[in-house]
RNA sequence: GCCUUGGUGGCGGAAUUGGUAGACGCGCUGGAUUCAAAAUCCAGUGAUAGCAAUAUCGUGUGGGUUCGAUUCCCACCCAAGGUACCA
């Protein structure tokens, strides 16, 4: 007998105590039972603490590692924080508060929250990527990078000695390897005559981490670079300050060699589809043919218009997938910022193309991608040749070339391309038809499956596939191009200008990065004044005065020893964001481990990740390079599997709701006209406010308040504007109020509490509440109208959930008043877990009832026998909730709970045997109650381990079906069947009965379709 | 622009392979209980017409396939996310 209410703060706080103290959710790295990764995104410590939408992976994944542990799996089932980043650094340099305290502040704020919850986290396990003894092992990996190379022939990474030793037998020339483009050629005597620095130079050009001049946004003013995110329209978003593309020496992660298998891994893993597709569109593998156009030097000769031509040693580079419409090209276009666009503009058009790659540069790649309406280029003056005809074309710029993709140039076939024909059409460009049979008048002929090559010389008549291989053939003949598969897929940059991130374990002799070895590891972050850019715009860690190493002592020594001799500079950038959880998931199997980055025993026993949930917005930047990573780590033989997670779940985001009404500032409530009490012009009139009432006479009664202070009048979204008076003298123009974002904290049911909502901001204390009956001011009620609503109503509106829009709402306060076993069912009854979805607060006393009635529902606790009716109700949930479970539908379980219990309840059942399997179907879902009552059950062992019951069907066996009896297919009435009863006898039934005589009002039914289990159909 | 996802009552959403549209919950309305409130319980609740039985309409829009379409096909509209240094 249970005689208490259902006190959930107490007994929360007593389960979270237990699990704590019995370590119930330490896994183990050795077991007889099978094992089971269940993994959430960890995530990154903001200030501004959790809101409601962060739990929501958490909990899916907590409920799957719960039920896994249930079905007798050993559940791995960890968190830890992606701690390095950017807005620790940004608050850093505003106060001067070191990063490391600010991050360790937030994650105490986290880890009380996450408590609160109930997750059956192993947090012994715990990982922070901002700890030294984390970053060693990110370190490490960095250098085994470094000393790798990929081997196209074995396709797998390999160590840099192995293609040492082939440098120093037969050379590079048969090297089959992902490298740089501008590798040269050289023999083994060549490459043992090198010096050592040349040697390294090299090498670099191979190794899978290498240094290299990457274009980047750079804002001189804030001596920083910037994300294509943070630049609006050219300038910085901070500020405002100009931005240029500017070439850096950074590190750069040869990810490119390692397209193909990113492709061909996506086929392995059961991962969303649209991430898949968006994976695959980023890698971006495009087959056709590298096309090398000569420059020619062409000029007027006389009047006659002859051309003069002459070579010039240049040459463009083309990647095309239409190598089929080579003799539709009618010109060429490179991207503003070519390289070649400097050398090869005559005189002539010089101003004309400086100023309009001046242009370009302060637009953003998105923009240029996005507008597809406006054509711009400008001619270069120069020509190039057209590989067969040996024609003269004409080289434009035009900004709809990104510099970024392929070479940055592309031969116009304006037949072909419909940026290629609106580009021709607008410069009044030739538009050569090469297609039988189409007409291209009007725009462009794109499609390959029914195109037939013409006017192209050995091309003519043939298909897209043949003309495409012979134009190669042809091509490879002349020595002018070759078959290619081009990735649009470009190596990432690895170097941030940032401090708060790892740094690198590099030191530079004579100009060459050099490792520090791996006992000298980890290489800790120095401590610095500032957090800023040094004055002469290096990156913050230039700010370090004991930021150089000492090779003898192997340790970081002060600036002033660095004599290039024994004491070197280190690196001066740090690592990116997405550095430190490239392989947080295997650490997570042994992260204690400070001889290796994770046990051979620990990797052997998990494997890998078998579910893994997290937000989409990852799925080209952490997921891709995490999938690089593992696969690198793959080749060197230190993990079995060349994929680390088998099934991914992207969570939706949780959206906020925003409550708005109308607010005029006082200046805005200006009438003009208005003469002051005193008559006097020189008294503000924006320290007075109006209201219109109209009396019983009809006549208009003005009410008038005179206040120093005030400075905001708010409408309630349900006060009428007096029309009439919009534009009078007193009233407040409404065409001058502008909407008001309310906290959603003192909005319940959109409706704002006006007294707490006052105390929150200095200026709204003084402020006017306009409500349809009056107005509230300092707290008291002003009656103008009886009879009509006091109340202050808001209108909601779906927004992002931030804190700039004063929609946030914190999983704290929702713990407190409805308990976390509320929290979590209500995030999950929302709505399917893939799917984004508004957040609502007021919805949660549907399932915080729930557990009341559950509760009351074990109150009495009998060993009595079920009966079938009990069975049944438990039997259809057991059913229900494991498969969705299964299929992550936990949206569709919180309803067959509530629906079982409500049954239960109807039937007044006090079976034991029907109650304690219950309280485990719950558990997953809301653990502390399913814990008490277990308990209460007579157990004394938690419920974390109790088997998952047993689904019986043979209790959910009918013996009659309720028929859907649909006349053209609507449903007009229903009638009971027993379920054997065959087709014929159901239809000889149904037309039969009165009711279906009644419908078909002596038509004579055309057809009866009767589908046994399902419905009766008849058409007449 | 491109890629992806989504669009069903006042709201969140449900509907296993094409088979009773709106489960479950919120909100709202009425009632019970209470000195009152909270809490709890009962009933109703897609729209329109009707006292009612019932009828018609109804899953973003327009068309198609089918005995039958929220579900399949075609075209379109709208919203959200991503688009290489926010994490």
């Amino acid at each position: 007998m249970i005689s208490m209410n259902y006190n959930f703060r107490e007994i929360e706080a007593k389960w979270q105590k237990y699990w704590a103290e019995h370590e119930t959710f330490k896994a183990s790295n050795h077991s007889d039972k099978p094992k089971f990764y269940a993994l959430s995104m960890f995530p990154y410590p903001s200030g501004a603490g959790l809101h409601v939408g962060h739990p929501l992976g958490y909990i899916a994944t907590d409920i799957y590692s719960r039920y896994k542990r249930h079905k007798g799996f050993n559940v791995l089932h960890p968190m830890g924080y992606d701690s390095f980043g950017l807005p620790a650094e940004q608050y850093a340099i505003q106060t001067g508060q070191h990063p490391a305290i600010t991050t360790e502040n937030n994650i105490k704020r986290y880890r009380e929250q996450l408590d609160q919850l109930g997750f059956s986290f192993d947090w012994s396990r715990e990982v922070r990527t901002s700890n030294p003894q984390y970053y060693k092992w990110t370190q490490w990996i960095f250098i085994q990078l470094f000393h790798s190379w990929y081997n196209k022939t074995s396709d797998k990474a390999e160590n840099i000695e192995t293609l040492v030793s082939v440098f120093e037998k037969e050379g590079n020339a048969n090297v089959q390897a992902a490298c740089d483009d501008d590798t040269p050629i050289f023999s083994a005597s060549e490459w043992n005559h090198f010096s050592a620095k040349e040697k390294q130079e090299i090498l670099l050009k191979y190794r899978l981490t290498y240094l290299a001049d990457t274009e980047v946004n750079w804002c001189p003013a804030l001596g920083t670079v910037l994300a294509n995110d943070e630049i609006v329209n050219g300038v910085s978003e901070r500020g405002g300050h100009p931005v240029i593309r500017k070439k850096m020496t950074q590190w750069s992660m040869r990810i490119t060699a390692y397209a193909q298998r990113l492709l061909d891994g996506l086929d392995n893993i059961d991962w969303p589809q649209p991430l898949k597709d968006s994976q695959t569109n980023w890698i971006g593998r495009s087959e056709g043919a590298s096309v090398k156009f000569k420059v020619l030097n062409v000029e007027l000769e006389d009047e006659n218009s002859k051309l003069k031509t002459q070579n010039l040693p240049f040459e463009i580079e083309v990647f095309t997938t239409r190598p089929d419409t080579i003799f539709g090209v009618s010109f060429m276009t490179l991207a503003p910022e070519h390289d070649l666009v400097a050398k090869i503009t005559t005189p002539e058009q010089k101003a004309e193309v400086e100023a309009y790659v001046e242009a370009t540069a302060k637009r953003s790649e998105r923009d240029r991608m996005a507008d597809v309406k406006t054509v711009s280029g400008a001619f270069t003056g120069a020509y190039a040749e057209h590989p067969f005809t040996k024609e003269p074309i004409p080289i434009w710029i035009g900004d709809y070339v990104l510099a970024s993709y392929g070479t940055g140039a592309v031969m116009a076939v304006p037949c072909g391309d419909q940026r290629d024909y609106d580009f021709a059409k607008h410069y009044n460009l030739d538009i050569p038809n090469i297609f039988e049979g189409v007409d291209i008048s009007e725009e462009a002929f794109a499609d390959k499956a029914t195109t037939i090559i013409a006017n192209s010389d050995f091309l003519n008549g043939l298909s897209y596939k043949e003309a495409t291989k012979k134009a190669i053939a042809e091509l490879e003949k002349i020595g002018q191009g070759k078959g290619k598969v081009n990735y649009r897929l470009r190596d990432a940059v690895f170097s941030r200008q940032r401090y708060w991130g790892e740094p690198f374990p590099v030191y530079y002799v004579d100009g060459m990065p050099q490792m520090i070895d791996l006992e000298h590891l980890p290489l800790e972050l120095p401590e610095v004044e500032k957090y800023l850019p040094t004055e002469t715009g290096e990156p913050p860690l230039g700010n370090a005065t004991h930021w150089a190493w000492d090779r003898l002592k192997a340790e970081v020594v002060s600036n002033d020893l660095i004599d290039h001799v024994n004491v070197f500079p280190l690196e001066l950038n740090t690592m990116p964001g997405w550095a430190g959880s490239s392989q947080y998931f295997n650490r997570y199997m042994d992260p204690r481990n400070n001889e290796t980055i994770f046990s051979k025993e620990a990797i052997d026993y998990w494997q890998d990740v078998d579910l893994y949930i997290g937000g989409s917005e990852h799925a080209t930047g952490h997921l891709l390079y995490s999938r690089f990573w593992q696969k690198f780590m793959f080749d060197m033989g230190y993990v079995p599997k060349d994929e680390y997670a088998q099934k991914l779940i992207n969570q939706g985001m949780i959206t906020g709701t925003s409550e708005f009404a109308n607010q005029a500032s006082v200046n805005q409530a200006y009438v003009s006209g208005y003469k002051t009490e005193s008559g006097s012009e020189g008294k503000r009139a924006s320290n007075i406010i109006f209201l219109v009432k109209e009396n019983e006479n009809g006549e208009l009664d003005k009410f008038q308040y005179y206040g120093e202070d005030v400075k905001y009048v708010f409408f309630s979204s349900d006060y009428e504007y007096l029309d009439e008076y919009k534009e009078g003298e007193y009233a407040v123009p409404y065409n001058q109020v502008i909407p008001h974002r309310f906290d959603v904290n003192y909005v319940d049911n959109n409706i704002l509490d006006i007294e707490g909502y006052r105390k929150t901001n200095e200026s709204y204390k003084d402020s006017i509440f306009v409500v349809p009956g009056g107005f509230w001011l300092e707290g008291k009620f002003t009656e103008l109208f009886s009879g009509k609503s006091k109340e202050f109503k808001t209108y909601p509106e779906v927004e992002k959930m931030s804190k700039s829009k004063y929609n946030v709402v914190n999983p704290d306060a929702i713990c407190e008043e409805y308990g976390a076993d509320s929290l979590r069912l209500y995030e999950m009854f929302l709505g399917p877990l893939e799917q984004s979805k508004p957040w609502n607060t007021a919805g949660i006393t549907g399932v915080s009832s729930f557990l009341k009635k559950l509760w009351r529902l074990f109150e009495t606790i009998e060993d009595k026998e079920p009966t079938a009716e009990h069975l049944k109700s438990l039997h259809k949930t057991i059913k229900k909730v494991q498969e969705d479970i299964e299929h992550f539908s936990f949206n569709t379980s919180v309803s067959s709970f509530m629906i079982c219990v409500n049954e239960l309840t109807a039937q007044k059942c006090t079976s034991k045997s029907i109650l304690e399997p219950l309280a485990i179907l719950v558990s997953p879902y809301a653990p502390h109650i399913a814990e008490e009552l277990w308990e209460r059950l007579g157990h004394t062992e938690s419920i974390a381990e109790a088997p998952f019951p047993k689904f019986e069907g043979k209790y959910l066996v009918e013996s009659t079906k309720e028929y859907p009896i649909s006349f053209n297919g609507k449903m007009r009435f229903k009638l009971e069947f027993p379920t054997d009863m065959d087709s014929k006898a159901i239809e000889a039934a149904v037309l039969a009965h009165e009711k279906t005589q009644e419908q078909l009002q002596g038509r004579a039914p055309k057809k009866v379709i009767v589908v046994p289990g399902k419905i009766v159909n008849i058409v007449g």
